[in-house]
DNA sequence: TTCATATTCAACCAATTGGTTGATCTTTGC
DNA sequence: GCAAAGATCAACCAATTGGTTGAATATGAA
């Protein structure tokens, strides 16, 4: 029922996911490592996982007892394009993506230091 | 709690707000006329505007009794500079965008027809 | 074989979402 | 003043979401 965009949109509204994603940037990760930042259990993290690979956002492959994950940025361009019809963003401006990933890490993969 | 990417990504994560979205793209509109080509009550298509509203998308102003909707460009940037950061997508590429556009334009603000 | 590790499944729960309907409020036109 | 139009509010409902815990299912190591 719900289409692509619906799927990657909903994924990324979730501040958890996000700071999965902004992790995978950095590398491929196992799911417990995933988890390990987070205080919440590794099958609430399990859920976002497969949540984010049904969107697209990343894919998951087994080896042995491990199942990686890893980036899938391609999903990302549809939702990408649509949004960039809406402002005439001036084209990517990494700089401004630098400071935001810094201050995304801080709050978001470091769950601990955020919720005091 | 929820912070400005939340409000955002949720806000996108629905396929009547885009095309509501979409629609303002074209002109600024009057909630009543917002409404007129989906088949669900004025008061889901109030509801829908004020989601867009908090999330900063769009702006109602009041005149008289009619409230205006526009378009307000500005609060993609931030959620589009973050989604940018995941992938090399070559600058704007309009054409993509325009056909694409397109078909959301189809598939969305036509309900009646989707529908079928 | 046996034990530990990596991950998911299943059942449950509270909160949120997307919709409804009917009442309400404000503004406009006669 | 009064009725209609524009929009929201309030209460409700079913479905979904994000989390929990405990059991289950691999796989790897000893």
């Amino acid at each position: 029922m719900a289409d692509d965009l619906d799927q990657v949109f909903a994924a990324l509204a979730d501040r958890t996911r996000r700071a999965i994603l902004t992790m995978l940037l950095e590398d491929d990760m196992a799911v417990t490592d995933v988890a390990e930042p987070f205080e919440m259990s590794l099958a609430a993290i399990s859920k976002h996982l497969s949540i984010l690979t049904r969107a697209g956002l990343i894919a998951q492959e087994k080896r042995g007892r491990v199942k990686w994950c890893k980036l899938e940025p391609d999903a990302m361009r549809t939702a990408s394009v649509w949004m960039q019809g809406f402002g005439q963003f001036e084209p990517v401006n990494l700089d401004a993506f630098e400071r935001f990933l810094a201050v995304e890490l801080d709050n978001d993969a470091q769950p601990d230091a955020q919720d005091l």
